[in-house]
DNA sequence: AAGTGGTCTAGACCACCCT
DNA sequence: GGGTGGTCTAGACCACTTT
C-alpha cells in the first residue's frame, strides 16, 4: 500500500461523512496530518477529483462535490455490473465452438480472413432472470484450450487468471434494435420487443484486440446510467 | 502556457509521426531535452496517458498506444454532436408553453409541486432528416422570458449567451423503447419501431438543476460510441 | 547489476481569490 | 496582504524487468 493510496482511502472515508460543498482541510494541513509531503496529498486529491467526489477552486479551497456522482460507465464485466446493482449474476452457456472467422469478424478482430476464432453464445442472468444474450468472438491464438475451461462464469476473470490477459480498454457502440424471435424467446419477452444492442471490442494493455462481442439487453430491465461533464 | 502543457503539445506532435508500440524517449532524457524536471515530464506524460495516446510499462518504458482512441462520450449538445458527425443540425419547434410542474417533473427538477416550468417539444434534424424528438422541462425561475427567445437553435448556446448558465454536468439514463404512433410519425418511421430513449438531467456549475429532458433517437440513424478504460 | 517507470520529499514561486 | 491551490525543481529510493 503506497502512501498516496492510504491517504486517498482515509479521505474517501471522511468525505462520506460530509455534506456537499463542505470544505476539506487545506493541502498543507493534510500533509501535516498524514505526515507526508504536499505532493503526495495532491496525488491522492487528484485521484478523488477524477472520481468526481471532490473539486478544487484555485485560491479558495477543495470541496466535496455537489452531488454524489455514480461512477458512470466504466469498463465493467457483466459480472461486476450486476454485483454493483446488487443482483446475483449467472451464466448459461448455449454455444461454444471453434470456426474460421467470417470476413466481417476477421476485419473487426484484425485477423486474416479464415483464421480460427472461438464463437460463444451465452445467456446472462440476474437473480435467475434473463437479462442479456451475448455473442462473443475471440482469437484462438490468444486463448489456447479455451473450450476446455469453465465458460459459464466471468470470462474476464478467466482471462486474467488463466491467460494473464487484462481487458484494459473497450470500444463500445450502443444502439437499440428489435429482437428476432429466437433472441426474444431466450430473453423471455415477445418477439420484436425493443432491446439495447451493445457491440464491444475489447483491447488488452498491450493493444491486442482480445474480443468482439454483441450483447442484447432487455430494455425493460436494463439501462446505462452515466454522468458526463464538460 | 505552463511548461507541462508545452511539453505535452510537443510530445503530442511527435507521437503523431510515430507508429503504434514505438518506444518514447526515457523520462530522464525528456527532462534533459526540454530542460525541465522529471516531475514536469511525468505530468505531461500522465495527461497523454489519460487521453489514451500512450501507455507505460514499469521497468520497461513508455510506448505509443496501438490505436488512436476516439474521445468517447463527453457532455455535448445535439448541435455539437451532429457537427462532430459532419451533419448539419436543425430544429423544428413543436410546442413551447409554460405550465405548473407535474409531480414527477417537480421531483426530478427538485422544485415544489406546481411551480411553473417551461415545456418544450422539439424535433431535431440532421441534414434535413428527423433524428430525434425531445421533450424538455425547465424551471422558469432560471430563464425569464425564455418563450420570447428563438427556440429553434441550440438551447445550450442560448443559455450561455442570454442567461450566463453553463450546463456543466449531466446525468443520463440510456435505454431502448418502442415508439408510440405519434412519435414514430414525427420521426418518419413505422409505429413500434425501436428507439433509443435518453433521459437527461442537466446541472450547472453551481449545482442547480437546469433542465430535465427526454430524447427519442431513431435507432437506425443514431448510436453512442464510447471508449472506456479500466 | 543496470535501467526503467513509480513514489516521495522539502522547498520554492506563481496565479488567483478574498478581505 | 495573506491564504489558497497550481506549477516546478533536484534529488532520493523503490518496484519491476531485462541483461
Amino acid at each position: 500500500m503506497t502512501k498516496h493510496l492510504y491517504v486517498r482511502e482515509q479521505l474517501r472515508a471522511q468525505i462520506a461523512t460530509m455534506q456537499p460543498n463542505d470544505l476539506l482541510p487545506k493541502e498543507r494541513e493534510l500533509a501535516e496530518t498524514f505526515q507526508v509531503s504536499r505532493n503526495t496529498v495532491r496525488q491522492a486529491l487528484q485521484s478523488l477529483i477524477e472520481d468526481g467526489l471532490i473539486y478544487s477552486v484555485r485560491g479558495h479551497g477543495t470541496f466535496v462535490s455537489d452531488r454524489r456522482i455514480s461512477k458512470g460507465l466504466g469498463l465493467t464485466s457483466f459480472t461486476e455490473d450486476m454485483r454493483a446493482r446488487n443482483l446475483e449474476p449467472a451464466t448459461r452457456l448455449i454455444t461454444a465452438t471453434q470456426r474460421p472467422a467470417p470476413d466481417d469478424i476477421a476485419r473487426t478482430l484484425e485477423l486474416q480472413p479464415g483464421e480460427p476464432v472461438y464463437y460463444l453464445e451465452r445467456l446472462r442472468l440476474a437473480d435467475g432472470f434473463p437479462m442479456c444474450f451475448e455473442r462473443l468472438h475471440l482469437p484462438t491464438s490468444l486463448f489456447p484450450k479455451l473450450l476446455d475451461q469453465k465458460l459459464d462464469a466471468s470470462l474476464y476473470e478467466l482471462f486474467a487468471a488463466r491467460y494473464r490477459t487484462v481487458v484494459a480498454t473497450a470500444e463500445q457502440h450502443i444502439t437499440a434494435t428489435e429482437l428476432q424471435k429466437r433472441h426474444a424467446d431466450l430473453l423471455g419477452v415477445p418477439a420484436k420487443s425493443a432491446a439495447m444492442l451493445v457491440s464491444r471490442r475489447g483491447i488488452d494493455n498491450r493493444g491486442r484486440i482480445v474480443e468482439y462481442g454483441q450483447s442484447l439487453y432487455r430494455a425493460d430491465r436494463y439501462g446505462f446510467d452515466l454522468t458526463v461533464r464538460r
